[in-house]
DNA sequence: CGTGAATGCGACACTATTGTGACAGCGTTT
DNA sequence: AAACGCTGTCACAATAGTGTCGCATTCACG
């Protein structure tokens, strides 16, 4: 499992099968319902990386669902595509002015839409598009799944990663342990925030180089960040 | 027979008859039908590498044929290439909502749909474009169906081939065992995701000789890659 | 300077993941 | 019918990674 989770919310069983197809196909963890108030509680339950949202579903309606992610302090920044009518400009406006980040008018190919959600998750989250990421003389090769300090490989174990990959997103940025608990851990973690601090111990050892700084900063009583070097 | 398996679907005979002598001349391994349903039940017999659809045909028509290969899992990811009228917008925009991967409009020359063929198989599977891919030391040599290793040729099983050569078509990129169980063995597939660790063992095998390293990388709780030695 | 809280660090038991040899089922060939 | 090659699973061994603990060290603040 490497790929960006997605919620597809499409009522057309049809549409909904032949996009999950194609998606998982590309190596994405999507999940599809054709009912908004569904959606709102799958979106709750465990956060996607990006919502596809068709205007006209089941329940809760298409914009009244972007807006209520939006309130959501968990899904207030993932990502929206919208999947609107033909002809409905004003639908097409008002869900950008609700907070879409993107739309498609109907019919579209599943390509366009794959393509839409590329350029988006490029945009938001590059490592989870396998996109390669840089802070300062570190290098991130999501595809390879290889971290690289001044062209030397380095050897970095799989929570390492995910903890590296994650604060390379946002660099500079500090993080809580609670935050990096549930990020770089998951949903469900009962794990003792000390735990933060040893792996991060274990990525400072794991990416040392011979005249290099260390690039983790410690932010007193508030977490850590990674700092471009 | 070694070039990628067409399947191609077009109820005029004199076009089909033309059509079929130019893909056999070019080395494809290409069958034909004029019936809708007759191509349902080639495709679920003998999954092919990427379909030729007419949309106006016998029996089932275009679309539905281009919806039901989508629906079936082991044709879901199959490109598909429309054979459309001149005129006919709506109908391509249909068939590219259905899923189809590209199309072309009739009236066209074989040669542009040689070259639309040959740019979708490159895209989706170069091996099976009967290109020669190496990486480090390793050759494999798609037409002879052979595999070979500092001049010395490998004994390699069907499955490890298979697997080399999706491994061979990324260097360097990890596959999930999921991954590498949808695109190697297929999509229908029940199998167990360790039965992916024991090919890779027979492959590992296989693909050994003497002073050279094993090319294949484990990636902890990630997947496998192949790396250029 | 003290002092308490926060963080760094090494060790350790435990768990999860992967490597490996063996085996039985199956279809094909001899 | 026997022999063979290939496949998917299993059980077990070998590793690698994980979360906690206890203690050392550092830091902010009076």
């Amino acid at each position: 499992m490497s790929g960006a989770k997605l919620l597809l919310v499409e009522d057309d069983p049809a549409l909904s099968e032949l996009l999950v197809y194609r998606f998982q196909n590309e190596g994405y963890d999507i999940r599809a319902t054709p009912d908004g108030d569904d959606a709102l509680i799958l979106a709750s339950e465990d956060t996607p990386d990006l919502v596809v949202l068709d205007w006209m579903i089941e329940g809760t309606s298409g914009i009244e669902v972007c807006r209520r992610l939006r309130r959501d302090k968990t899904t207030a920044h993932v990502p929206i595509i919208m999947l609107t009518a033909r002809e409905a400009e004003d639908d097409r406006i008002r869900g950008l002015e609700t907070g879409a980040d993107d739309y498609l008018t109907k019919p579209f190919s599943p390509r366009e839409l794959l393509a839409r959600v590329a350029a988006v998750m490029r945009r938001v989250r590059p490592a989870l598009a396998g996109e390669m990421i840089a802070v300062g003389d570190i290098a991130l090769d999501p595809a390879a799944h290889k971290v690289t300090r001044l062209g030397q490989e380095l050897q970095v174990g799989p929570t390492e990663y995910r903890l590296l990959q994650y604060l390379m997103e946002s660099p500079g940025r500090v993080f809580s342990r609670g935050q990096l608990l549930d990020n770089v851990w998951g949903t469900s973690s009962e794990i003792e925030l000390r735990t933060v601090d040893v792996h991060i111990r274990r990525l400072r050892k794991a990416i040392a180089v011979e005249g290099a700084a260390d690039p983790i900063r410690t932010v007193r009583s508030a977490g850590y960040s990674l700092e471009a070097v």
